[in-house]
DNA sequence: ATGAAAGCGCTAACAC
DNA sequence: GTGTTAGCGCTTTCAT
């Protein structure tokens, strides 16, 4: 059987009241009786039971990562990051990859202080009416419920438009999930077609017809057989670029030499492929500090909520887009 | 304020404990009163406390998944299944990326039902001497002090090597970390190295000092410049295989037609890569299912509890070995 | 079929 | 400093 304060108490002869101070390290124990209670406690194998403190504190000091797709690279390494910002910030963080909804549903009941979420595909009406649990997603701001951290989308294209458009790259192409309902790779994809236009250009789109590697790497290999070689491309995530870079040394194509590219995600990973490549996008270390910051004011003053904002993006340039044509 | 059981019953007139009753769909409730309960409880938004609810059953109905190395895809793979299969048993499954031993101390105090951990270098002295959570981990049995669910890495590698033996490669260089802590890739190794002998064939080793693409690429990039050719590779994960067949593609060598490769990992993204590649190991929902199932016994039967078994994997032979010499 | 009441493990007033 | 006690939201006997 479990062991609880009531069995401390018991052994040290104690109340057991007594026993949850020195518990909780409180200033109201004498040194000698924490000190003895303490050691008694671990001696008993003693394990806090947080249910019983939340009923009571309210606070589970816990947030809950909602994150149903799992296997982006990106996102992976975005959780990571937030991991590593709510420990600082010494919270718990749990994660949740089954569908968005049930996830909510569940960390609601277990009464996390909060919520983040990686998911833009959110069926809206779905949702409760009445979250009583602060939630913050990672997404696009006004077109959501609730308060959302995301990233100016159409700067990071036009910076990366015009650094291709330095470089003289006659044609562009985007790379990534067109006409898609995914908020994120809309605002992308929209991003892109207003940066070409300011440029006056004609913006050429790879439809991926999805996220994995798998899928661009098929569809790049697809047009670039079809379709007249673009000077340069966009990629609209990390595993679209990798997707794509396969696909172009499959068929013979040199990276920056015959095509250019630029990916989207700031993350330190594009570093190490094999050409290494350029990029755009808030980089990820700042990204999960503003996530995190901006829950725990949430969780901390609810009253004055920023309903959100978007933050700079940052342009990297590698080797894959160091080409004067 | 959150509602409660007991805003219910005011609202409806009844007491609580009916309430209760209807809400956990009990046939003690007269089926008018119950639908009237909870359609009051829906109007009202009503959500359960679960930590509530934990205090007086004893059971969360959740399940922890320790796993600190979020970034391995085919352990992101063998979550998400875990995860499918979790759901087919009703339960609710978390995730932790903390280390591992932050994790365990989490879970336990959440008490989860159970904890199911992706970790092989635990150091077991750090552990808590007493674990009230059944804990089911998967790596190496025997080494291990509780259940361990494993693979017979060494039949793993001696069909990795058979296969490359019977398509006449005359030599065989096993990629992967050589000579660390985890426990799993140990067992990889000394199964190679054994199925080696077995062969009267003198193993090769090719030191990657880590699990990442790119430790894989930088190394075998490095190897391939500095040693002879082999004729053929045995890749000790899915990314390590994918740095590999980069290395190799770089340094202008065609799978399978100069080298042949066989990784270990049995997922189905080794169907999606660039050339399909050959894999031993055992079906990822096969591992999923059998964690899982054992999981949920350890949790219902604690007293009879198998210790731990290894799993027969499997060879898949793709385009990455078809090539005799 | 419904209600009253005890109690799960804990914290936080308050009393001593 | 330490003990007493109420109560968090819920399930579960046990009465009615």
């Amino acid at each position: 059987m479990k062991i609880t304060i009531k069995d401390i108490a018991k052994a040290t002869n104690v109340s057991y009241s007594t026993v949850s101070k020195a518990l909780n390290d409180s200033p109201l124990v004498k040194p000698d009786t924490k000190q003895f209670i303490l050691e008694k406690a671990n001696e008993l194998g003693y394990t806090p039971n947080y249910s019983a403190k939340y009923l009571v504190t309210k606070r589970t000091n816990t947030i809950g990562l909602v994150w149903p797709e799992i296997n982006r690279l990106a996102l992976s390494e975005l959780a990571s990051q937030v991991n590593v910002q709510m420990k600082k910030q010494h919270k718990q963080m749990l994660l949740s990859i089954n569908d968005a909804l049930d996830s909510i549903d569940l960390f609601s009941k277990m009464r996390v202080d909060g919520m983040l979420l990686f998911e833009e595909d959110l069926p809206q009406d779905q949702l409760p009416k009445t979250l009583d649990v602060p939630l913050l997603s990672y997404g696009v701001p006004s077109v959501n419920q609730f308060p959302t951290i995301g990233v100016k989308h159409e700067l990071a294209m036009e910076l990366a438009v015009q650094e291709l458009v330095r470089c003289q790259n006659q044609s562009i192409a985007y790379v990534g999930v067109i006409g898609g309902s995914g908020r994120r790779q809309q605002a992308k994809e929209k991003g892109f077609a207003r940066a070409m236009e300011k440029n006056s250009m004609e913006p050429l789109f790879i439809q991926t017809n999805g996220l994995d590697v798998g899928d661009a790497l098929r569809e790049v290999r697809k047009y670039l057989k079809e379709q007249p070689i673009p000077n340069s491309m966009i990629c609209s995530s990390y595993d679209i670029a990798i997707g794509t870079y396969r696909a172009l040394h499959q068929s013979g194509l040199k990276v920056p030499e015959d095509v250019s590219l630029i990916s989207y995600d700031n993350i330190p990973q594009f570093e190490e492929t094999d050409v290494p490549i350029s990029a755009v996008g808030v980089p990820v270390e700042r990204l999960a500090k503003t996530l995190v910051d901006e829950l725990v004011h949430l969780i901390e003053k609810p009253e004055h909520t920023h309903s959100g904002c978007e933050l700079i993006p940052e342009l990297v340039v590698r080797r894959s887009s160091q080409n004067v044509r």
